[in-house]
DNA sequence: GATAAATACCTTGCATTACAAGATACTAAA
DNA sequence: TTTAGTATCTTGTAATGCAAGGTATTTATC
């Protein structure tokens, strides 16, 4: 019962959505995730996961040099990346729908609010 | 990436919803979750669940006879439960806020739209 | 050169949780 | 007795987010 939990499955179809939008690196993604009201995600969630991605080819990766500390790794979406972004964008909305159904459905129960 | 890896840290929850509306049994929450969308969830989910959530004390239960088969186990919130609810809702808000951010600002990235 | 801070990546081991598979038991019908 | 539907519980497995710790680069300060 902890907001981490709740991430399961659900962060790397969001990274999956954030690298999209244009190539960039782990660091940057957990700060992005940070905006968007995730809370701190560890790097010992982002890194690993993006391995992952990259292992099952969803993603691929190039090393550039920053200006300011060591290399950065910069990821993309293949074009297997972009079938399972869309796959998870659905059962992403499936979920967000049937949860809301849950909730909404038994907390109005016994009020149906006819006026 | 499946569906049951998104459920994780939600499915307690949504119990913890559909029973507060009236007393309800595990095997009717599940032909209910499947009602809403969810798919058939798994009793070998449902059982440990609502035993882990008693024994956390929040909820309770009563046996009562069945027209047809043997008895059911019968759920009620507790006040503790209730407030796990209300802090569930926030955190299922705040989650569903977060992704929905994550993918819409990356989906149009690049085409401001200003039409 | 030495030290510290910010950036950037990776690894190991752990905790949580959904599920498949199977066990148990009661009722009703054949 | 057998079959089917209802109803609960247990065991072992897999997936995944995270804490903690490690490595390396750049810049700035001493």
């Amino acid at each position: 019962m902890s907001q981490t939990q709740m991430m399961k499955g659900i962060l790397d179809g969001c990274l999956l959505a954030i690298i999209r939008g244009k190539e960039v690196y782990g660091y940057e993604m957990a700060e992005r995730l940070s905006e968007y009201g995730f809370g701190e995600v560890s790097e010992g969630t982002i890194y690993p996961l993006l391995m992952r991605m990259q292992r099952e080819g969803l993603v691929t990766s190039v090393k550039k040099a920053s200006t300011a500390g060591p290399k950065r790794k910069y990821y993309s979406l293949t074009d297997k990346g972009r079938q399972e972004l869309e796959a998870f964008l659905e059962r992403w909305k499936r979920l967000e729908r049937s949860v809301n159904e849950a909730i909404r459905q038994e907390t109005n129960e016994g009020s149906e609010g006819s006026a």
